[in-house]
DNA sequence: GCCTCGCCCG
DNA sequence: CGGGCGAGGC
């Protein structure tokens, strides 16, 4: 089973490399983030070439996610269930061939001083205590998305420079860390121990791609029993340096099952 | 000489179709209308390649002229000279091998009982006077661009529609042929009598292009020797049809010189 | 509908 | 920088 997950920063600008990347990997899952369009808007018509079933849930103009998948979910949830905000534009579970896969969008946090980080902190609170209702982690799961949190130095260029950044700071890389270890295992750092590889490049950075001045923040998670086949996982720069471009890239990886 | 006129309502976002229609049409000159990008701004990398000369003059947001021209113009002369209004991002003239071309954008005119109307209305007299100042009805001059007008019930669809209209309504097609009896002649007109053809098509009304339902507001006139030496004149649909196309298409004009 | 703009956002 | 939005123009 082939996952990938990708940040397309507005769907509908995004359709030409979606569909051009679907159709050079043939995944069997792509989970999307920011896909910035109500559903009313979503543009089932243009993805329906693609042979995919569409799973969606978004709102005007900011969040939104989908997931695209070879075979029809068996089940589809949106957002929290715990009473909170529902955040059903940041958060799409589905099941595909009995696996369970939680894609989300998690609050970027704007500053740390900023009522928003609060909210992204206590947002990975929810998503532990999400997954202690929703899985278990003995059982085949996936969670990925863009996560929002570089969870290492190596994770991101310049680390010392980003140590108030609100995807960086010890606080969030801890709260990550803390629903992480509910069960998760970060299947491209599992692989690759000590890989250098981001998959977020600013729009604003000038020449960032070019310098390679990013981010790894958008991560593909497995429980342990899955993690155990995963065989492959990569980063594919192709979409971030389309003439459209996100301003992040694909991440995908192959199970053996 | 072939000599062409086209409103492309913005020339940053028409780029593609202009390069390819001159390509195909290896024009003597081309005179564009709405260009709507001020003059710091103005593509000139962008339209290097095409190996025309580019004479221009714009505004932020709104009209815009500019002359693309095989040769360079002999002469070059933005706005009226009467004292009133400049208004130089709607007017333009060069010489061109010993032809003056006047290349206007006629205001629109908003609504009949609008101050914009007026100044329509004058506009028309300003033009005439200008053409006194600087042309001879016996001399070959050339007149063309998006002049706002229809100027007879065949150059409108449903015309019995658009008596109010501030394209059609009476006061508008008398000032536009006060001007013309200076001494111009509608080259279309004069090989095409009785021709249904149209050169703008609203974007608003739905299948416009389709059911056909335009407007002939786009003009090349020509002073009388010169209008004797008119071999054809075309409206080319194609970049209308173009996939991301201007609500107008580019009318042409072959003269024995 | 398809342009412009200024503003908000990451 | 490149998305979104709403307003203004035609």
């Amino acid at each position: 089973m082939k996952i990938a997950t990708f940040n397309v920063n507005s769907l509908r600008k995004r359709l030409p490399v979606i569909l051009r990347w679907l159709e050079r990997h043939q995944p069997d899952v792509l989970c999307l983030q920011e896909t910035k369009v109500q559903d009313e808007d979503f543009p089932l018509l243009d993805l329906a070439s693609s042979g995919y079933q569409v799973t969606f849930r978004g709102m005007k103009a900011y969040n939104g996610v989908a997931v695209l998948s070879r075979a029809a979910p068996e089940a589809v949830s949106y957002g929290f269930d715990d009473g909170g905000e529902l955040d059903d534009a940041r958060l799409l579970r589905v099941v595909i061939k009995g696996i369970p896969i939680v894609n989300t969008y998690v609050p970027q946090g704007f500053k740390i001083d900023s009522s928003k980080y609060a909210y992204k902190l206590k947002w990975f609170q929810r998503l532990r205590a999400y997954f202690d209702k929703h899985l278990a982690p003995s059982k085949p799961a996936i969670w990925c998305g863009d996560v929002n949190v570089a969870p290492e130095p190596l994770d991101v260029h310049s680390p010392e420079k980003h140590l108030t950044h609100v995807c960086f700071h010890e606080d969030v890389r801890r709260a990550y860390k803390e629903t992480v270890s509910w069960g998760f295992v970060d299947v491209f750092r599992k692989l690759y121990p000590d890989r250098l590889q981001y998959t977020f490049w600013d729009y604003r950075q000038p020449s960032s791609v070019k310098a390679n001045k990013g981010w790894r923040i958008d991560h593909i998670l497995a429980t342990k029993p899955l993690a155990d086949k995963c065989k492959s996982v990569e980063v594919d720069m192709r979409p971030r340096r389309a003439a459209t471009a996100s301003d992040h890239t694909v991440l995908w990886a192959e199970f053996a099952i």
